[in-house]
DNA sequence: TGAATATATGTCGAAATTGACATTTTTTCA
DNA sequence: TGAAAAAATGTCAATTTCGACATATATTCA
């Protein structure tokens, strides 16, 4: 059974292959979750190379300084969007939010 | 002056530069809505291309056909985080999601 | 040291995003 | 064609994320 005809199957419910989906949808998590740290850590380092502090960081995004600090640990209540917006308001090009992907 | 510095003193407030800081902010909003626009269209092709309906994906990501239309449509009520989530289910790799990045 | 500065943590009402639903419009294809 | 399937659009209550604030803890450095 090849790939696409594996997810069509498996997007059409519950009825076959529970556990493969159980699965999947915990790998789709886990890469979530892996993302948004490198995410937050790499915005920790950024910032404090360029020697700013969490306070100067929330002005420049409207935002505070306690967002901030649970942006950077890696707090999951806090969004990939303003994670983003957090990196390109400190002039993190593309290419460096790109290389924050992969492993 | 260097970038640092400059850095510096527009996250002290308003006082000076605050053109720059509005354009820069400008720049940075930009690159974002950029960035999810790309991750829409990418999303749809990939849909598309494993012959999924977007009921299909709904049902893969615990959402609702309403929601996928919104997210490949580019609604900006749309977070990042949810772009990021579908691409994921639909087993796209980090590196391909690193290539996403528009430039 | 210890005072000043920076960061971490918890809470809260407000604002944004969500899934769901109803409905309309578009596309598919027999 | 035209009926069925897919996609688009609008709305709304519930959930999530938000900025802000208070305060505790940690770090800096004279």
């Amino acid at each position: 059974m090849n790939k696409e005809k594996q997810m069509k199957l498996e997007a059409s419910g519950w009825k076959i292959g529970s556990v493969d989906e159980f699965l999947e949808l915990s790998q789709a998590e886990t890469e979530f979750i892996e993302l948004k740290l490198s995410l937050s850590q790499n915005l920790k380092e950024r910032r404090q190379s360029l020697r700013l502090t969490q306070k100067d960081l929330a002005r420049m995004i409207h935002s505070s300084q306690s967002r901030v600090a649970k942006m950077e640990a890696g707090d999951p209540a806090v969004s990939i969007d303003l994670l983003v917006k957090s990196l390109f308001a400190l002039k993190t090009s593309k290419k460096e939010v790109a290389g924050m992907l992969p492993h």
